[in-house]
DNA sequence: GTGAAAGCGCTAACAC
DNA sequence: GTGTTAGCGCTTTCAC
């Protein structure tokens, strides 16, 4: 008795005490390794950590060892559910390789930001991966010389000196806008955006403009709300209220075209009919609104793991990766009649 | 120079040799005490901290301290829009009082679990949230002993020897049956539901069960599939495959209604007309879908308030907390047109 | 194959 | 008001 340390917990030297070794020897046991222990010993060992219900104590180990297996991860919305899938694909990913992701959601905050990352880098993580909310290069400075190595995600372009990743944000608004103009011989379509999403100007903005651009037309309408249900809802509702309901509506999030369709709804408008629909992520759940959302599917697992291998990746040099998109042709964009043949 | 550690982090002897104090006067300046700092001499530390870019190591403190202001909570599905908000209301409620929250996802598999839970104590969590998806008293019994103060989640009853809070899961469904019975003269309700929920019995079909009895009647088909738009899309399916689709349709889950929601719209079923939907959750999301979900919310932050409050209890003995759900009137059970009234 | 012991970076007595 | 120092629990080198 009186081993016990102040925590009341139980600890490496109670399990010696108790098999009747040294510590370093439960060490060996605990870490298969760096040296060898006799059968009998290392049996006899287990048997001590199991009865004491030995926990090793994590943070022990990482300050020891100064580094602890686990990856940051900040989010800027944890509600939105494209956020949710990349998170679910990195920490896939990331287990692959035996390492833990700690999430934390910055609220689209850039000081709880910034706040969040040093947070977690004094925490030791082995890197960080920022879904950025900010595009500000002072306030990612910190970050560039910071020591953690990190990887901005979500992005639709390079940022000087950091690694990230990203969709091909431009080439997937170009293809919404294509589908809608060219298939559907639509003269006018609507925005439906936020800021803070892929920075300003935001290259499905552009990708928008550059449509008429090159149709000769001038740019419809845009409303600009949250990136969210409720903001893609008051933006649609703004539309209607104007007077202003473009022949069709790119969406630049589907969290965000699942209000916009509501929205349609409630006014009596046939969305597939009336104001064909695109949006933009194709997350799981816009494959189950009605009608089902044409949407540029971002390939969230290829993103996933190669911010990884850029996290992982010793001494490279910052690079940035743009991922091909995909148009997932639904219904709301009219093409296809509801029939249910589109499930996954 | 020569003083960087194995880390090649600065530490806090850096700054204390950079400022020309001891290491102690920098821990004094770092945590505000327990010892006061002259002004001139913290603003020096102060200065140095800034100037070498010092951060203080996490796992150092928590080590010395024994405790590391972080609770940790175990999710069994990220991408249940429910459970997220129930995330973040936790998130909120602890960030009042100082303390992170850390996540994970056991993706319903109870060893990964058993496995989290384990090693987030190891990471010296001051307490543990475990969204369970095991209602085995051995599993669970682990935890009940186990270092970390534990509070199961989303619990319709008392679990011995450990505290834990849900919504009155049988009072709620009783009032959505009571709807769907009572102003809807509907006779038949079917049930869309899974396992794992909470538990076995799932108070929800008792309630459904009990409905019926009361009524005299004998109770409706039943469809179990995945707690996801998925699942709930399937089971609607397979009722119509059947023909054996109800009147009307309690859905154990919100996440699984929306997929419901869309097989009925596919089979060319007006919902809130000919087959009335209540749901369980009352999420943020179900206000958008077409119609709208009526549904039982849960009262998420009341929740996450008091179950931040029986982990920091001291010696408390184990308690349940019950708490009272709503019934939210919208569309989808007939009631209301659909008008755009219920937005939030 | 096993053990002793030197720290990892930090906190907080305890001295001065 | 400031400095010295003994650990927190662990890993691992180095002796034996």
């Amino acid at each position: 008795m009186a081993s016990r340390k102040q925590s009341g917990r139980i600890t490496r030297e109670d399990v010696a005490r108790h098999a009747g070794v040294s510590t370093a020897v439960v060490s060996y046991v605990v870490n298969e390794g760096p040296r060898g222990v006799a059968p009998e010993t290392a049996a006899r060992v287990r048997a001590s950590m199991r009865a004491l219900r030995y926990q090793p104590n994590f943070n022990a180990r990482a300050l020891k060892r100064g580094s602890n297996q686990t990856i940051g991860l900040i989010l800027r919305d944890s509600l939105n559910p494209f956020f949710t899938e990349f998170y679910l694909a990195i920490e896939r990913a990331a287990a692959e390789q035996g390492l833990r992701v700690v999430v934390a959601d910055s609220h689209g905050d850039p000081d709880m930001e910034q706040q969040l990352a040093t947070e977690l880098s004094s925490r030791q993580v082995e890197g960080l991966f920022l879904m950025s909310t900010t595009q500000s290069q002072e306030q990612l400075a910190g970050l560039r010389d910071g020591i953690v190595p990190t990887v901005l995600l979500d992005r639709p372009a390079p940022y000087p000196g950091l690694s990230s990743i990203g969709p091909d944000a431009y080439a997937g608004a170009t293809a919404a806008m294509e589908h809608l103009m060219a298939m559907h011989h639509v003269a006018s379509v609507g925005l439906i955006i936020n800021s803070g999403g892929f920075g300003d100007p935001d290259p499905r903005r552009v990708a928008w403009e550059d449509g008429f651009a090159n149709a000769g037309l001038a740019p419809g309408p845009v409303a600009v709300n949250d990136w969210s249900n409720l903001g893609g809802y008051r933006a649609a509702k703004e539309l209607l209220g104007n007077g202003t309901l473009p022949d069709s509506l790119f969406v630049a999030s589907d969290h965000q075209a699942v209000g916009v369709i509501r929205a349609l709804h409630e006014a009596g408008i046939d969305v597939a009919r009336d104001c064909p629909v695109v949006s933009f992520d194709g997350t799981l759940s816009s494959a189950y609104t009605w009608p089902a959302l044409t949407s540029v599917r971002q390939p969230v697992e290829a993103m996933a793991r190669q911010a990884l291998e850029l996290l992982q990746d010793p001494g490279a040099s910052p690079m940035h990766h743009a991922f091909a998109v995909e148009l997932i042709v639904r219904e709301s964009c009219g093409c296809v009649l509801p029939d249910g043949q589109d499930r996954q």
